[in-house]
DNA sequence: TAGAAACTTACACTCAGTGTACCTTTTTAC
DNA sequence: GTAAAAAGGTACACTGAGTGTAAGTTTCTA
C-alpha cells in the first residue's frame, strides 16, 4: 500500500478506477461474455491496449479484491498469540462474519456480483483459481507459523480443507439467500462442520 | 458405450484417435502453449476445423479419461451394501490405489503427463475444473444415496473435502516421486488424514 | 525550461474458437 | 447396383483475447 503522491500516480489511479468501474457495470448489466474489452475501452474513453496495461486479463477487470483478504489472514496468523495457526484462521473468519465484513456480507450487491460470476464460465473458473491461490497461500502461512517446510502436506491439507469449507459454506449461504432464509446462519452451520473436519484431518500436528 | 459398426463410425473413431494421439505427443514434447491447434491439425493430416469438430476445446485434446473414474464411483456407491456412501467411496479409492489402477499409478508415463499439466496454466485450470466437476458429481451421488436433496450442503461438504484430500495426496505423491521416496506411501498417508477429516466434518449425518 | 521517464496510443500480429456454404464420402432405399 | 439423402470434412471468413513495438504525449526532475 504505497501512497500515490504525484499528479501522475493520481491520474493512473483514476484511470484504473474508471476502467474497472465501467467494466464492472457493463458485466453486471449484460454478462461477462457479452461485453468485449473493446467496448469497455470505448466506454471508458481509453485505448484497448491501455486496458491491458492495467489489467493482465479480462477477468481481472471484475475481481479486484483478493489482496485484502490475504493480508487479513496473514496478520491474524502473525498475531495469533497462544492460539494454533488453524484456530487463529478460524477465529478470523468467525469475526469477519460476525462483524459483517464486506467480503462476507450477504446483501444485494454481492449477490449480484456472484450471480454474474456464476453465469459466466470464465469468471467461475477465475473464482476457482482464486480459491486455489488462497489455499496455497494459507498453506504456506500455516507451515511458516510452525516452522515446517512450505510444501508440508499437512499444512496443504489443512489449508485446502479450510478453503473448501468456506466455499461450500458460501455456496449454501447464497442458496439460503435465494430461498429467503438466513444466509449467515447457513454459512456458519456449514463452516463450523468444515472447520471441525479440518481440525480432525490434522489432529496431532502442531497446526491445530 | 455404443458400439461403432459401420465404416463411417470406424473412420471417425480413427480420426479422433489420431488427432488426440498426435496432440498428446506434441504437447508432452513441446508444452501445451507452444503447440497451436493449426499445428496439431497439420500433423494429423486434417483441417483445423475438424479438430474442433471432435474436441470442443484445445484442452480436451489432452484430457480424455474422466468418464471412467466417474462410473467407477457411481458403481461403488450403488453396490455399497451395508456401508455408508462415504465409506464406500473411501474403500474404492483404497482399492484402486492398492491394485495400481491406471488412474492412480505412479509410473513415468503419468508423471510426464502431470508435469505437462503443471507447466501449462491452461491445463492446470482444466484439471481444477475436473476436480470441481467430480466433487459436484460425488456430492449428488452421496445425496442420492441417502435420499437427501441433491444440493444438500452436508453432501457437498463431504464430497468437496474428499476430493480435496485426494488432490493434496496426489500432489504430495508426485513430490515424493521426484525425491525418490515411495509415492504410494505418501499418497496413503495424506489421503487417510483427509478421509478422517471428511468423516469428522459430516459426523452425525447419514453419510458416514 | 529542457531532457528523461513513464504512460498512452495506433497498428499489426498470433491464436482460439465459431458459423457457413460447399464438397466428398458413406449409407440407405429401391 | 445406383441414386438420393445424410453426415462428415474442408475452405473461408469472421470475432475477440492477448502481445509486441514504435511513436506520440504527459509528467517529473534537475
Amino acid at each position: 500500500m504505497s501512497k500515490p503522491v504525484g499528479l501522475r500516480d493520481q491520474k493512473k489511479a483514476e484511470t484504473r478506477q474508471t476502467i474497472s468501474h465501467v467494466a464492472t457495470r457493463l458485466f453486471i448489466e449484460r454478462g461477462f461474455e457479452n461485453v468485449s474489452v473493446d467496448e469497455v475501452a470505448r466506454e471508458a474513453g481509453v485505448a484497448r491496449k491501455t486496458v491491458f496495461n492495467y489489467f493482465l486479463r479480462k477477468e481481472d477487470l471484475f475481481f479486484d479484491r483478493e489482496e485484502e483478504l490475504r493480508s487479513l489472514v496473514r496478520a491474524a496468523i502473525a498475531d495469533r498469540g497462544e492460539q494454533s495457526p488453524v484456530r487463529a484462521f478460524q477465529a478470523l473468519m468467525r469475526t469477519l462474519l460476525k462483524t459483517g465484513h464486506p467480503i462476507f456480507r450477504m446483501s444485494d450487491r454481492p449477490i449480484q456480483f456472484w450471480r454474474t460470476v456464476v453465469e459466466s464460465p470464465a469468471l467461475t473458473t477465475y473464482a476457482r483459481e482464486l480459491q486455489v491461490t488462497l489455499a496455497n497461500d494459507l498453506g504456506e502461512m500455516l507451515a511458516d507459523a510452525v516452522d515446517r517446510p512450505r510444501a508440508d502436506p499437512d499444512a496443504r491439507l489443512a489449508a485446502s480443507m479450510l478453503m473448501s469449507a468456506l466455499v461450500v459454506a458460501y455456496g449454501d449461504a447464497l442458496r439460503a439467500f435465494r430461498v429467503h432464509q438466513d444466509p449467515v446462519e447457513a454459512f456458519v452451520r456449514v463452516m463450523e462442520h468444515g472447520f471441525a473436519g479440518a481440525d480432525a484431518a490434522v489432529a496431532g500436528t502442531p497446526y491445530v
